[in-house]
DNA sequence: GCGCTGAGCGGTAGCGTTTACAGGCCACCA
DNA sequence: TGGTGGCCTGTAAACGCTACCGCTCAGCGC
């Protein structure tokens, strides 16, 4: 049937250890004798058979990466990037996609990735001390992308800044009372953003001398629907907010609907600011906080791999955001 | 270190047979026995390496998905769906993505699934005869996401139909001369619904009586900047369309952008219909036709699951698309 | 009492690699 | 000429399971 590394042994006349030397390009092989290993190997069309492979060296050759979710702008986005450089490195992506609650306790309580897995990716993800220790039990490395714990790689945007610089941006447009479309601090699925966002936000208007307003505070659960709700909660406030500040860029779609649908004007009547700034953002002409998302990914991918190869740094890394002016804020700046 | 089975057969007093029959649920095992065996796998927290007993049996209890990307929506949501499907019956995804036409040559180069995989699931891809010989030469089951072909397992949607659908539905509003925004059905990295869905609007407007005007169909690439510029060109046209059928959602998205810009109204000046339904094709209130991811996905799991135990059948299976009338062709279903 | 049956279990030969470890060979030097 | 060290190569023991085969023994029918 298929080829095996003995049928490519007899046919280049040499050990099967010197085969498989050979083809993992090891040293200690004369050239002629590779070249010989190489054309059998070719001629027999054999690869070798990564079960046996790992069962001998302990190698899995493969990384786990853990998401929350895969049809979501942001975690799409990272495996694409991810699974490309992985492959490129010659490692396989074994993908867990928690879902939901109970998918996310049977992944921790189970490790479906133990024994199978090289180092584990997992991609914003607030996870409890429980579940941190869960990841350290597996002794492998471990990156966490888009947020920080002492011990792990990660790489992550300060997201604190990132808010920041969006409500800054809001203020120095001369708003004074600006609404929060927040994500839920408490949510079980919990990623990491809305905390950080939230306190941004805070940090920004405390420092402008603005009082905190806990009304002006809504939850839009990162959702588009949620951000429309949301929306609509804020536009009933006695005092009406001049501006928003969407956690994420889909509720800020949501909330750019409702307030259409009350047939306000965007940015006259109210400005709305978004964060990540995905794909679409432009097209909805939309301001928002850019955060490099692949460039994350390429970031933590290549540490991790360094770490598998035992690289003992442990370092966090941090990349900028950026603020992205766009019609939904400032009216000079509208594409139509 | 960790635990082998060997540990645990010494723990309850069984051969390391036994406890291989015990955990894997087979039968010819004491009752009284399995539960000491399961006791003492719970007690040294031992698992089976997967790697030993893929080598051993044969089964890789892997599933290789290819996508050509994933971070665009309609594969993401597959990704996403598959991958729940497949836990659930304890196999593991391996993710394949081509990302451009160089990795697609690579990957049928290399085929860097063989021996790792017991069937391969493909999403969307047209493929050549030669790359169907490929798959077909790894000798697993193939199932196919979206296209269809003789001695494949496949579930699709009716594109020609989705798309008649599309265009009668503008006719029906009373629309004389309506454009079309494709996608290239020359792409190096086709996937399937280009070809089919242009064919459907044409049958739609032949069956109306209506001549083809090959000046009305313009490329829009299936991006969203691509529908923007189309719709520039066929907004430019001396007999302007008054109605637009975008073959997918994204191309909606940038002839609404265009027709937004030149301060023109939909659907009053123009109407758009879009193709997918995407979830922000709600947001936008596009009419679009409706095609049901989650299910293809959900069926065609679980048939290629089916086919790896050995099911022989290798059906074709269609779903059903479903005409979704929003705003941008009707104005009685606008949510403004 | 006997043979038959089948449930339950153990022994063990693979599965196809990797990786010590042990040489063999040859050039080079004293 | 003998010794030494570097290349290169082969031998064989893991790696941790699965699956086949065969054994034992209780229960059963006659």
């Amino acid at each position: 049937m298929v080829a095996s590394i003995e049928d490519v042994a007899r046919l280049a006349g040499v050990s099967i250890a010197t085969v498989s030397r050979a083809l993992r390009g090891l040293p200690d092989v004369a050239t002629a004798t590779r070249d010989r290993v190489f054309a059998a190997a070719d001629e027999l069309d054999y690869i070798a058979s990564p079960f046996a492979a790992r069962l001998a060296s302990g190698r899995a050759a493969t990384v786990g990466v853990v998401v929350p979710f895969v049809n979501r702008w942001f975690f799409a986005e990272v495996i694409d990037t991810v699974e490309t450089a992985l492959r490129k490195a010659g490692f396989d992506l074994l993908l867990y996609n928690l879902g939901d609650e109970a998918g996310r306790d049977r992944f921790f309580d189970v490790m479906p990735m133990r024994k199978r897995v090289d180092a584990v990716l997992v991609a914003s993800l607030v996870l409890s001390d429980e579940e941190f220790d869960a990841l350290a039990s597996l002794g492998s490395p471990v990156a966490l992308l888009g947020l920080e714990r002492p011990g792990f790689l990660s790489v992550r945007i300060d997201d604190i800044q990132g808010a920041y610089q969006a409500v800054e941006h809001l203020l120095a447009l001369g708003h004074q009372r600006i609404g929060l479309i927040g994500g839920d601090t408490d949510d079980p699925m919990r990623f990491t953003p809305p905390l950080h966002r939230r306190d941004g936000y805070r940090d920004a208007l405390r420092d402008a001398g603005r009082a905190a307003d806990p009304a002006a505070e809504v939850l839009g659960y990162f959702t588009t629907d949620g951000g429309s709700a949301a929306a609509e909660a804020l536009l009933a406030l006695p005092d009406r907010p001049t501006a928003l500040f969407a956690e994420s860029d889909e509720m800020a779609y949501g909330a750019l609907r409702t307030i259409r649908r009350h047939n306000l004007r965007v940015p006259e009547d109210i400005a709305v600011i978004g964060f990540d700034d995905q794909a679409i953002a432009e097209l909805m002409d939309l301001s928002t906080i850019r955060q490099p998302v692949a460039e994350q990914a390429v970031d933590i991918t290549a540490r991790l791999l360094a770490a598998i190869d035992g690289d003992i740094e442990r370092t966090n890394v941090v990349l900028p955001t950026e603020l992205v002016v766009r019609g939904s804020t400032d009216v000079t700046h509208s594409v139509y």
